[in-house]
RNA sequence: GGCCCGCUGGUCAAACGGCUAAGACACCACCCCUUCACGGUGGAGACACGGGUUCGAUUCCCGUGCGGGUCACCA
């Protein structure tokens, strides 16, 4: 039979990089396997809907590079693919179960309830679940406002079988009656999350283990209907590092206060989506042998149910960036130039720079904006620190710094402008003076950028600044030396 | 609090009763060197604790501890 997952987020604005690693496994389950992946929109709370925020779920998976085989932007045959387009579906479902003794009306109000829970019930006191069929015709007659709760067992206990947890058991005492309906006649995610994975052909159910706990009451409808249950998959949690309110380190479930955790966050912020997609992969799932660095077809090849860990994993930023580095590394140069040319336009620089400036940044960066901050000292040329012309592994001092610029100078007026050319002359210098090569590139590195670090060496610099600026700069910086 | 789940270096993690307990990120040192990176070599660093079972436990069982999840007319 073929496998079938389905991706299945509430519109609320924002792709949590927790979700967004359940839709992966949920994509890579089924692919490994050439199964189809679903998405459907779980919409069914009307007071939390977000404008816009289906679109950012479609633009995420786009991203991301999880193709949908179905859903609400590319049809297919279970549809609708959106939950409100649905509603009129659940109803008669739940009613069903009413009628074969397996749910009941309750009409209980909200304030019963509330008051149930602040006498320190826990879950429903099952008011209604035996009330009589005169009581129920009488209230319903009345048009007395009722929700459809689901009969469960009340002794004994519930096991099922999870595919990374193993066998579950939980006592059917700590089953609550749940709602199926609610007053307004719409049906609770739990419900609607049922029938749809039914009636979508869903096989597979792959998501967080927080439902760990919940899904005997969704096999108790399986069963009430007599249909199949579903594959289990459940995901370990992806927690995060913080600090509290006395600077202690604390690591709890992820969420906002832990920095950039929702997927376009990290986007904006240079990490590119398929080194999250990469990165967010083995948190919580280790491949059988030790490659790291994976594209989306090599996971899908590489994914096994079997790999994916129990315990909780701890979000980290720096392992993240490493990933990324990789994926830059291994960019071809018009990927990488493609990829940079927005962060060159800023800067201005022109179209003939770009081979020199792939080769000294793409071993450099780890982040594509990380580029105008490297790069500020070509725009930027101030009163800087005339003790950056002392090095002491360069063997570079301030006399030693104002000799070479004096002399050096006007050779590099005279000398064309390329790579090979400045180098020759400034190994040349150096091996006539018989002094190293460092005493004579700091300086002159130093005195035409005015920063201690810069990308690519004292040749590089040059060329990037032009024979103009560059000139210039180093006279400007030779008297400042001299000056003091 | 009840119930459920988890626990290998700082982090991600391998091992599925049998070695001196892999690997990666981060960290440190050295090398390379025209700064910083890249790269190369090496280093430090872990089985939560206590009982069992076993010829032998990181691995199986039971407690304890710690962490997490869940107990809605939210999803």
């Amino acid at each position: 039979m073929k496998i079938r997952t389905r991706f299945a987020p509430s519109p609320t604005g924002f792709m949590h990089v927790g979700n967004l690693r359940t839709a992966l496994y949920e994509y890579l389950t089924s692919k490994h396997e050439g199964g189809d992946f679903v998405l459907r929109i779980e919409d069914t709370d009307q007071e939390r809907y977000v404008e816009g925020a289906t679109d950012i779920i479609y633009n995420t998976l786009k991203l991301a590079g999880l193709e949908h085989d179905e859903g609400p932007d590319v049809g297919g045959d279970y549809g609708p693919y959106v939950q409100s387009e649905r509603l009129s579906l659940y109803k008669p479902y739940a009613e069903q179960l009413v009628k074969a003794g397996k749910a009941y009306y309750c009409f209980c109000t909200k304030e019963r309830l509330e008051k149930l829970h602040e006498e320190g019930a826990i879950g429903y006191d099952r008011h209604c679940r035996d009330l009589s069929e005169n009581e129920i015709n009488d209230n319903l007659a009345k048009g007395v406002p009722y929700v459809i709760r689901q009969k469960l067992p009340l002794t004994g206990e519930s096991t099922y079988h999870d595919l990374v947890y193993g066998d579950i058991t939980i006592p059917n005492d700590e089953l609550d009656d749940q709602i199926l309906i609610k007053a307004d006649g719409f049906p609770t995610y739990n419900f609607a999350n049922v029938i749809d994975d039914h009636t979508m052909g869903i096989t597979h159910v792959v998501r967080g283990c927080e439902y760990l706990s919940s899904t005997p009451k969704y096999n108790a409808l399986y069963d009430a209907f007599g249909w199949d249950i579903p594959t289990y998959i459940h995901l370990p949690l992806i927690m995060g590092k913080s600090v509290d309110e006395e600077g202690k380190e604390v690591i709890s479930k992820l969420s906002k206060r832990h920095g950039s955790t929702g997927f376009m966050d990290l986007v904006n912020e240079g990490y590119l989506p398929q080194a999250i997609i990469n990165y967010i992969a083995l948190l919580g799932w280790a491949p059988s042998t030790n490659q790291e660095i994976f594209t989306l077809d090599e996971l899908i090849k590489a994914f096994d149910i079997n790999g994916i860990s129990k315990s909780p994993s701890v979000f980290d930023y720096t392992k993240l960036e490493w990933v990324n580095t990789e994926f830059i590394k291994a960019m071809s140069y018009e990927e990488f130039t493609s990829n940079a040319k927005p962060f060159y336009d800023k800067l201005g620089l022109t179209e003939d720079k770009y081979p020199l400036l792939a080769e000294i940044l793409q071993p450099r960066i780890s982040r594509f904006t990380q580029i105008e901050e490297k790069l500020l000292f070509l725009k930027e040329f101030g009163e800087f620190d005339t003790q950056l012309f002392e090095h002491k592994k360069s063997k570079s001092n301030k006399e030693t710094s104002i000799a070479v610029l004096t002399d050096i100078i006007p050779s590099l007026e005279n000398t064309d402008w390329n790579s090979e050319a400045i180098s020759a002359l400034l190994t040349e210098y150096a091996t006539s003076k018989e002094i190293k090569n460092s005493v004579v590139m700091w300086p002159v590195r130093i005195g035409a950028a005015g920063v201690a670090v810069t990308p690519g060496g004292c040749s590089e610099v040059l060329i990037l600044l032009g024979k103009e600026e560059s000139i210039n700069r180093l006279k400007t910086s030779l008297l400042r030396l001299t000056k003091e």
